[in-house]
DNA sequence: TTGTACGCGTTATCAT
DNA sequence: ATGATAACGCGTACAA
């Protein structure tokens, strides 16, 4: 009741061509930047002031239904408060953004059937694209939008080698990730090393085990000696639950773990059977995520570059969007160790 | 190249209609739950069997435009990374979802300017609201959704008293987490005790100082010998910079936080100052992000309901859009005092 | 209970 | 360089 009633009716490109005496087609072209090449400087003109005046916005709506192309991009994240998620997500809308795309976010929660609707939803909101950083393999997410016509690109996840080749991702090299931190632990003098894994049928805790392995091999270990645990989840609360299984048995003087959070419950578990980190027992991470400088202790683990993982896979789906660019090719970013106060040099007993 | 062409372009409703035999709007009554029951059983079955059997699924721009909603709600986020936030933002998904919304997820990285064009964005989108995590006050985006006639909905931010009284908001009663704080210092002996604010322009800045105020009076000790520093950004790095300033003059034996990562960053500039926390000094912090009990020391802080806050915006917004419920009230939680090792009992030198 | 007709706001295409 | 026209796919009065 502040004036009188506001117009609730956003003006129309109808409206806008009245207001500036021209045609709506003329209306079009005059907002499109590709196509004001075609009409004169005056009449541009008179139209940008119009709409100006008017406070006239295109609807993405009518423009996506007679054009085929939303100028939406869908992204799929597993579970946004794993720390990892957030500075991928990031960099995807900022560079989605920037082109003018608007960035459709949905959290899968690690369910396939949830998978399966989100991707079936973002096809329905006429989505141009997808960005996979579920982790999931086998999921059902790649051959759907396959099936949906969807490009679709993977981030922070390899492309699985059975599974339709036409996916592009950009992730870290895992594997090389964890025979640096297997050679660090070799050097500090540790020989017998356990691997808490990351979850069954993702691609992270594949390539992670498999770099693990390369590792110990590299320096000449006995594979079958190590032991092993695979977490339920890339959680904290896995993480303990796993590393408790490993100290039952025990046999080990350092551990590798799949990630960050892993680590962090490793430290749960440790920290309740009484066994010091370092002092008792040398602990590596994965992912750097934020504040793994002030846990205590300090964690060592394996840096990866997650804005520019999802930077380069926003840019490779606009690239492939837009088809004037050449197709992208996948890319595995390199990680670094970070060295903390987490592992020490073996202490025999 | 699998087998033949797979026809790249998505069934509409009129192949559903020829499909099973009827008119187009039959589909549609068929496909809408609240309109099968104006039609025959057998028929509804019918056209639903063709529906699946084409794997037809109605396109939501074109819905959304012929009904001008669209399914649609944006989400408005000043930094992603900001572990305050992935939970919020979870919640709202989740429970958007839920009622076959889509989430569209912006990061408005505390710029004015492109805080107005995001909401701009998501107003040419369709979006059928919008809510707003954005803690910077004084931003265009209530205003601007006002002028836009969008539904807003504000998470984890009061409303501004002098703004649109429309606007609902999901927070937490932050000053009363100061004044917990400030009363747990006490208790503990301290008497000269200093604040480290959020930013300019942020209402949890504003009510977080404020309850630090009101603990010192209720303690009936003096306001204006209180050192106060008020850091550029809920950051980290800005922790660290405005703990410095507050070093160099001195004089108090405790500080609370006005979160947890300028906490973080209060750790780091004590550090460096060789000051033991809670030996020479105690902290708190405010937020209770993940890892706080394994930081150096664990953190005292207040524990809000992120999640909850979350969902009771997304369902506040839901209910207004479907305009079935009673419109919502604003809520304020009680945010919960969690004591750990970062602040101890005062040593009198 | 079902069909008809129309319009939502835009852009592509053709014509001028 | 600009105007006219049709169509994108759907929902909804209204008629039958």
């Amino acid at each position: 009741m502040n004036r009188d009633a506001p117009p609730p009716t956003r003006p129309t490109i109808a409206d806008v061509a009245r207001a500036a005496g021209v045609h709506a087609s003329t209306v079009s072209r005059a907002m499109d930047p590709a196509a004001r090449h075609r009409i004169s400087d005056a009449v541009a003109l008179r139209v940008t002031e119009a709409a100006a005046a008017l406070g006239y916005r295109p609807s993405a709506l009518a423009a996506g239904l007679r054009s085929g192309r939303s100028r939406t991009v869908g992204v799929l994240v597993p579970d946004l408060t794993n720390p990892v998620f957030p500075p991928i997500v990031e960099a995807i809308e900022q560079s989605l953004a920037a082109r003018g795309y608007v960035t459709l976010l949905a959290n899968t929660a690690g369910d396939v059937e949830r998978e399966r609707l989100i991707v079936e939803r973002m096809a329905a909101q006429g989505a141009d694209g997808l960005i996979l950083a579920s982790a999931a393999r086998g999921g059902p997410a790649v051959a759907l939008a396959a099936r949906l016509g969807l490009p679709l690109v993977l981030v922070n996840r390899r492309l699985p080698p059975g599974e339709d080749g036409s996916a592009i991702s950009f992730g870290s090299d895992d594997a090389a990730g964890l025979r640096a931190a297997v050679a660090h632990l070799v050097a500090l003098g540790h020989r017998r090393i356990a691997h808490l894994g990351g979850p069954a049928g993702t691609a992270t805790a594949a390539d992670r085990l498999q770099g693990f392995r390369e590792g110990l091999a590299a320096a000449g270990l006995v594979l079958d000696a190590a032991p092993l645990a695979q977490a339920s989840a890339y959680s904290r609360a896995a993480g303990r639950v796993a590393m408790q299984a490993l100290l039952a048995t025990g046999g080990f003087t350092a551990i590798t773990t799949a990630n960050d959070l892993l680590a962090m419950g490793a430290y749960d578990a440790l920290e309740e059977a009484g066994i010091a980190v370092p002092g008792g027992m040398s602990v590596t991470g994965f992912n750097d995520m934020p504040l793994m400088d002030r846990v205590a202790p300090p964690l060592t683990t394996v840096r990866i570059q997650h804005a520019t993982m999802g930077r380069l896979a926003a840019e490779a789906l606009l690239g492939r969007l837009c088809g004037t660019e050449e197709p992208a090719e996948s890319v595995r970013l390199v990680p670094q160790l970070v060295v903390r106060a987490s592992t020490a040099a073996y202490a025999s007993p």
